[in-house]
DNA sequence: GTCTATATAGCGATAGAC
DNA sequence: GTCTATCGCTATATAGAC
């Protein structure tokens, strides 16, 4: 295997463990083991264990297979709807793309979690990148709305704090809390559904 | 100092770092050191890190400090309005009262989290048993408000999911993500009141 | 590019004196 | 109840052969 081959294989396998057992609780011999390779190996790649997480949180943050842009722009149906201002398609799409998004990534978001549990400076970037446009990108729809009279005088960030809460929280609940789904057991689509009328009907004028 | 009283120190001194660097993060030695103690001490305590562990989890879930019963029953403004069905009170309250109780307990908060992703038992049965009563407390009210018909029909679960994620991610973006408020800078009364104004008019019938 | 073997440091946990 | 000293182990990281 070649060089650059080996180093995304090691990345990959690296980011499954840190995932499951956090920084600390991933040895290097484990992701010598899981890669197939020796610890010499791994370290051959990266001079630390610290470079080979930072470089994870690198690959991962900063566009490596998504290709460009955030991803609520390359969803037509959402794009659609914030051009026309129809508010379920907007909120139950954007719940929708989340859900799958984070259905899709396991892997990622439990690395997050474990990033700002323990304040790793790039899990940092990554909230204020990424998290940050989607504030912006959902509060700027809800102020061009009030401004159409559509919704009523609110704090648009406590809006979007509102939405962004249901998402994510229904998100961890089914990566981390209740994986047996003892507290709610309900289709995705059901429950993007009503997240975007309880917001709608919410925020309506 | 006496036994129970270092018991006490060490469980105090230990929850603080576990919350600060995890299970793994955090060794024996630092627990020692922090406590102004040997190593030895600690063990003499507890048998094993894992012991000390678990005891720091049961100790807050299982009810030290708080008293007796689920927090929200000892709020009689929140008692109050559940029994009268004022429901902007009984989500205000309910919200500030959780807001609140997450910012006095940012520790317990961090190292729920870190067992969550660790998937330490303890923490899974801390999220059963008082999550669930959560869960079953403000579930119980909405479908007796639907029945009284004030909310319009639609699934209680999905409500208190969403509320509740609310109030759980606006506290962890405190704690962790947003720590210096870039993305919301509000008053926290300002907040419960928006979240209670956008849940409720958001079943409304 | 890959390995075995090893250096070095720090970990959880124990023994035994006071 | 508290300490110092230490054991056995495992962690990260390196050296050198193939």
């Amino acid at each position: 295997m070649s060089g650059d081959e080996r180093r995304d294989q090691i990345l990959h396998t690296a980011m499954e463990l840190f995932s499951r057992h956090g920084f600390k609780g991933t040895t290097t011999k484990m992701i010598a083991e899981a890669s197939g390779v020796s610890e010499a190996m791994v370290f051959r790649h990266f001079a630390t264990k610290d470079e080979l997480y930072g470089a994870i949180i690198h690959h991962q943050a900063c566009g490596a297979g998504e290709g460009e842009g955030f991803p609520w722009e390359q969803c037509p149906e959402l794009m659609e709807a914030w051009k026309n201002g129809d508010d379920f398609a907007f909120f139950f799409n954007m719940a929708r793309m989340a859900m799958t998004k984070h259905r899709e990534d396991i892997a990622f978001m439990r690395l997050l979690m474990y990033s700002a549990l323990e304040e790793h400076e790039l899990a940092d970037r990554f909230f204020r990148e990424f998290v940050s446009s989607g504030y912006d990108f959902i509060g700027g729809y809800i102020e061009r709305r009030q401004k159409e009279g559509a919704f009523r005088e609110v704090n648009p960030r406590i809006v979007v704090r509102a939405f962004m809460g249901m998402l994510i929280h229904h998100s961890l609940n089914d990566i981390l809390w209740d994986r047996k789904r003892t507290l709610l057991d309900a289709d995705n689509e059901e429950v993007a559904r009503e997240f975007a009328n309880i917001l709608i009907d919410g925020i309506r004028n």
